[in-house]
DNA sequence: CTGTGACTTTTAGTCCGTA
DNA sequence: GTACGGACTAAAAGTCACA
């Protein structure tokens, strides 16, 4: 059952930072914009932990994308 | 920032509910079969807490959904 | 600017029972 | 079969020092 998981979770790091590259923002940006710490925008992108849904809402708004563009298989090259 | 994330929380309540019972299950068996806690359930469908990922992707797993749909506005009438 | 380990505080998630 | 509360344990949230 933790394969699903696995991915989502590895996806949800990978799409965070192409996100925030997109929005030309650091970690620190990011971590400040949704009151979050430096490392744990870190801690995330590296796949670490198992981030809450308010988390995921929180960087979500930041980064001006869904929820599920978060957890998804978004990010096509450009429409 | 909190708006998006009540707001999500609250979908997240009844898709679960909804998909809960399109499959039959009470929260007993859904609890047993994602191996969370019956009264867990309970209060995910009521809307309370703050599930994590993981919980996410066991619940999606087992209601055969994705967590999009979970997440989402999803449960379109019948594609 | 980011990765990482160690750490403390808060909360998720469990287990009990009651209605 | 579900809502709800209290007490408890595991894990996430959040911080810091250093590479």
């Amino acid at each position: 059952m933790g394969r699903d998981y696995d991915q989502i979770r590895k996806q949800l790091a990978v799409n965070i930072r192409v996100l925030r590259g997109q929005k030309g923002l650091s970690q620190e940006a990011l971590a400040l914009s949704a009151d979050l710490d430096r490392t744990y925008i870190s801690q995330i992108e590296r796949g670490v932990g198992n981030p809450s849904l308010l988390v995921l809402c929180k960087l979500a708004t930041i980064l001006e994308a869904d929820v599920n563009d978060l957890v998804g298989v978004p990010l096509p090259p450009q429409a």
